[in-house]
DNA sequence: CTGAAAGCGCTTACAG
DNA sequence: CTGAAAGCGCTTACAG
């Protein structure tokens, strides 16, 4: 069961191997090889089940058709839903996706580039933090594609992907206030991350600009790893010390958790009280009421990436850099 | 930015590549390399900031530390759960894990298995379909470890972590009827494995050990691609057309699909009609009223899959295989 | 129309 | 105690 080579196909065909790595590659015309040879060799490949070792191929010719994805947390729906969309449209173009979480930790991101540079990954798509600037820079300086998402970062000059959080949140609480409320609050991470300040921003101004007074103890800034349990505990303790009558969670997870409180508080969700979550989650429809959300459109985020990504990968030089902004859209369910 | 190649360090070293290499590889002591050039050695790779080139060593070694995952779908927070706790555990002991999902298509699963077999993947962890036997009889005989999971395949000699899905479903059905429910429904899925079989069993048996009549009915068998809408259309008209006091859905995503029918309908969970779901799904603590269902044990199945692989790899000869099997439990919540 | 040869970056058996 | 050389499986510039 010893695995073929490209050399044993040589032999068993009677010609160099040069001759059958042209017709592998597809340059069996452009090289001029006989139509004879051609046939003859690619019967012997098709029976044999030879595949070429992809090792040995990218170590020659440096790449991989292979397109690195870096998210915060691949469990997460609206990660998982990117990859995926991402994968079936890379996949068409043979680019194959490999995939990795981050959890928000600059150390863990910092060896998953290394570990992907190692692999010679062609592109990379990343949706970023904050500590991992030179990283990035150096893939660039590398000429290797690199495309951000769902956070941008300052300082480095490459495409970006993203949705406008701060209209999204912006509308949101404008929504609560259209229907009288008065106490919004908002629950929120303490990731320093452009998409997540945004999402803040867009709150403060809009209870700001509706002529609401803008309460510093209504914005509960949960830890990123902080374990469930004590996010709930939390979001309990905001919900009996305060006067609320509605709730803003900037995403998903953290909308999963305030449920859960809400759920153990006994509170119900109705014209006196309201809450919308970030982007979807299964449980938010089927929750009694169902749970009206920011949603990004997932579809076009993909779409605009790999678009960008693709584009940049079949050109010579290095193509202008883009920042392509997708507007959220604002669902109320009842 | 040329990257670095151990050519680069032996000759800032003033050594040979052999050298290097024999200090990278932790050989040094091994081969007699006197400490003060390991010292130099090690010192200007760490000044450099040089990483050997993962791809030639696996082309030159033959294996690549990498193990390859394949699931059904990774979006589905059971097999997503297991990949984390895998991971984890591989990466302590310096092997990587790629994964992909099958969607239960033969030819996607032949072309992964193909695929990874081409990156030099070590060793497979998988959750197969029937009509792969051969391909991973394949990988036998090219003696890289493969261990089963979740599923089990007949014909096949190698090791097999799963739960006990018999009886667990054995058991819901009994807490039903325990409960003095008599009409019970079955939603399951209509991909011919043995761990859906068996909960197709277990229910059956259940019914019939105590004394109720099994009513083909009852049994609605779901397509495994088929739309969503479809599905909820589905489980609405058999909650419509029969008299039904219970239901046990045999996945997480199907029982979904069902409270999302039962919401359309209006039809209330509570004591003259119950559900039980199957793996777990961050909508069933949060459903008012909670959904118990049938778990497996996570952490369990994960180390002993871990435990499987790592034992393979590390023996120079073929370890006997072994069929671990682990109680699913049920859990009722109120 | 086709092939011999160099080289991608490593590891390792062999020699000294 | 250390190194020269072969070879893993490919691709491609060059030659004819």
């Amino acid at each position: 069961m010893k695995t073929l080579s490209i050399k044993d196909i040589a032999l068993k065909a009677n010609v160099s191997i040069t001759t059958v790595s042209f017709i592998i590659n597809g340059k069996a015309k452009e090289k001029a090889i006989s139509d004879a040879v051609i046939k003859k060799v690619q019967k012997i490949i098709k029976e044999s089940g030879y595949k070429p070792n992809q090792l040995a191929r990218s170590l020659r010719t440096g790449n991989s058709n292979i397109i690195g994805l870096i998210v915060e947390d691949i469990s997460n729906s609206f990660f998982s839903s990117i990859a995926r969309l991402i994968e079936d449209k890379a996949y068409k173009k043979g680019y194959k996706i490999i995939y990795s979480s981050t959890e928000n930790k600059i150390e863990k991101t910092k060896e998953l580039i290394s570990l992907f540079k190692n692999r010679k990954v062609d592109a990379y798509i990343i949706s970023p933090i904050k500590g991992i600037e030179e990283d990035i820079q150096d893939l660039l300086n590398d000429n290797k594609p690199v495309i951000l998402f769902d956070r941008n970062l300052p300082n480095i000059n490459t495409s970006y992907v993203g949705a406008n959080h701060f209209s999204a949140s912006y509308q949101a609480v404008e929504s609560f206030i259209k229907d009288g409320k008065q106490n919004i609050a908002l629950v929120t991470t303490d990731i320093d991350v452009q998409q997540i300040v945004e999402r803040f921003e867009g709150y403060k101004k809009s209870i700001i600009d509706h002529g609401l007074p803008y309460q510093d103890g209504l914005v509960l800034n949960i830890p990123f790893s902080q374990e469930e349990a004590t996010t709930i505990k939390q979001i309990k303790e905001l919900l009996q010390n305060r006067t609320i009558d509605a709730v803003l969670f900037a995403t998903n997870y953290l909308a999963i958790s305030g449920l859960k409180a809400l759920k153990e508080l006994e509170k119900k969700i109705n014209e006196s009280f309201s809450v919308i979550g970030y982007d979807d989650h299964e449980a938010f429809e089927l929750h009694s009421p169902s749970i009206s959300t920011i949603q990004q459109p997932l579809e076009e985020i993909a779409e605009a990436i790999i678009q960008l990504i693709l584009a940049q990968l079949a050109a010579k030089t290095k193509l202008p850099e883009q920042q392509v902004v997708i507007p959220a859209k604002l669902i109320i369910r009842n």
